[in-house]
DNA sequence: TTGTATGCGTTATCAG
DNA sequence: CTGATAACGCATACAA
């Protein structure tokens, strides 16, 4: 069982010199092609692959793939959104020879900024999957030289690959008018998220384009987060109400249950009374009593676009930065029936 | 704006040896105290980190952990309870100072065993958050030297983590015989998962200790995956059965969500006619109509303690190998409401 | 107690 | 076209 296998073994038993084999074994410079297979075909059959530490110390890319998260950091992969772009994007970049590594806040005592570790770690680009526009670390390393997109926010010079929200928002808005309903409403999560503020624009700009006038009554959102907490939002802005809606929407499918839960608990029936839509078709979006109707976002091409950007931008760096928008889907189910 | 920040520099604006600022770093050796928090201090204020391949190249260890998944490789993090152990995990052993890193199965055109890419990627020590009983590479992995830790496999040698399925099993038994509900049936996902394995090794033993004598009724297992699987695989059974239940063990939330919906189909009422629990306490466990009797597992202890074990068999090796069994809460809530 | 030299396994730059 | 040789940045044995 042989412990180590460097390139020196491999050279030695192909007679050759280590360098050659390096050489061939990443596409570069000028040897016989005879040679080139006999390289290739050995390295194969016994299973070389270069030491990972020892290549990315000397050679000038690490093929490797830095993830950054900011404020999500401690439950990222708890997170069903996260952690299936997350999924997507190490599948996809996987397929390409490269591999994907976190970059931290604090190692053990180490603490340095995100640009520090993605210098330490050698990373050939870094994907941010959510950030803090004011954070300084995150604008210092989206202004670096090391290559970024981002999943989330938007900045001048960053490529942003993200759902179309306002298109999300005008499908149910569009719905909630084809089926009769044309008081609607919204409710949001904490606007410090960079998700909730595009839909709160996005339901503000259709209010405009149909002459609607907005009330207090309109909108709300909660700083909280989770079930109770909209819940508790929800129940003392319905009391609030001078005028009823026929129709909220609610900017994510978590809201849309606690708002429907709320809406029951004050005598109001979904859909007979009241139209409700979610963001988002979690699993049990179509579970719920009622099933909610719901926004679908494409996780898996918002992955695969930005591993494609971030990759095009490792290997060329002059590509114009961009906001590259996923379409969505509208999913329609009971909690819009028509009655 | 300096791009590359190593020892030397940090020597140098001390006016020391590169060797003696490495042996303070690292804790190793005979310096002054003086010179030593002289070099500490400094080392924090310049936020100086030794470079990562470097060190794991030269040092005998990596502070570096690999997770191997197998089966689930390709949708791990989606999944909502691997995805929060590996968070948990993540936090805990980053706190430590370790770092967590995927070993894959395949990158790019390279493919070799999980030990060999352990080995290539120096770990220290590797967690295997699912494994496969029977793969050649999974053995190999845990009979090396490499200290391995898992929260799934249960193998001679291996120093497991998991949830005390028995105990789940055993607490919901307990709780439907507490209601006076004898007639118990269970529901099982797809008996290659050694979770569903266990639990149904349980229910056996719960009948069995009640002096129940098992007919096919009993018990089904669905061999599919996701919810449309378990709502077939359900209804077929409900229609075959010769006696109804009183109550049925859901070995998963998702099933029971299936099979709740499944017997309403047929026409009956859930808790009125029969009591369903299910597993695992998802989210939407609390939320579902009627609410899901369940057992909650403590994903973060079992993250944790997996994550002890493995960093105290990476620090002294001579660590007898145990099976942890973390225990398990039963919530209860409407689909076992008694009457 | 401190500094120096060596090598970890690669890749890249040279001569040959 | 190929082989020797010098870094990459660090940790460590050993010399000072």
């Amino acid at each position: 069982m042989k412990t180590k296998f460097t390139i020196h073994d491999l050279a030695a038993d192909l007679s050759v010199s280590p360098g050659t084999v390096s050489k061939v074994l990443n596409g570069k410079g000028n040897v016989t092609e005879e040679t080139r297979v006999r390289i290739i075909n050995r390295a194969k059959q016994l299973g070389y692959v270069a030491n990972h530490s020892a290549r990315i110390l000397k050679a000038k890319h690490s093929w490797t793939i830095g993830v950054v998260f900011s404020d999500i950091a401690l439950f990222g992969l708890e997170h069903p959104f996260f952690g299936s772009i997350i999924q997507a994007f190490k599948n996809y970049i996987e397929e390409q020879g490269y591999e994907m590594v976190f970059i931290p806040k604090k190692l053990g005592n180490n603490e340095q900024t995100y640009l520090e570790w993605a210098r330490n770690k050698n990373v050939d680009g870094v994907l941010i999957l959510t950030g803090d526009l004011n954070d300084p670390e995150m604008i210092e390393l989206t202004q670096s030289d090391i290559p970024c997109v981002s999943t989330d926010i938007v900045m001048n010079g960053l490529t942003t690959v993200i759902s179309d929200d306002a298109q999300g928002i005008d499908l149910v808005y569009q719905h909630f008018l084809s089926i009769g309903r044309n008081r609607i409403y919204a409710m949001s999560g904490s606007t410090l998220s960079r998700a909730y503020q595009q839909r709160t624009l996005a339901y503000e700009s259709c209010l405009k384009q149909a002459r609607v006038l907005s009330t207090p009554d309109h909108y709300i959102s909660s700083d909280g987060y989770g079930y109770q907490a909209y819940y508790d939002v929800a129940t003392s802005w319905i009391k609030q109400w001078k005028e009823k809606p026929e129709a909220i929407i609610a900017f994510s499918d978590d809201i849309a249950m606690a708002l429907i839960r709320a809406l029951e608990n004050q005598g109001y029936h979904v859909p007979q009374d009241i139209s409700v839509s979610g963001y988002d078709d979690i699993q049990f979006a179509s579970l719920f009593t009622p099933s909610i109707t719901t926004i679908k976002q494409n996780k898996q091409a918002i992955a695969e676009t930005a591993a494609t950007f971030l990759l095009n931008l490792i290997q060329d760096q002059n590509k114009n930065p961009q906001v590259h928008k996923i379409p969505v889907r509208l999913v329609i189910r009971q909690s819009t029936d028509s009655i």
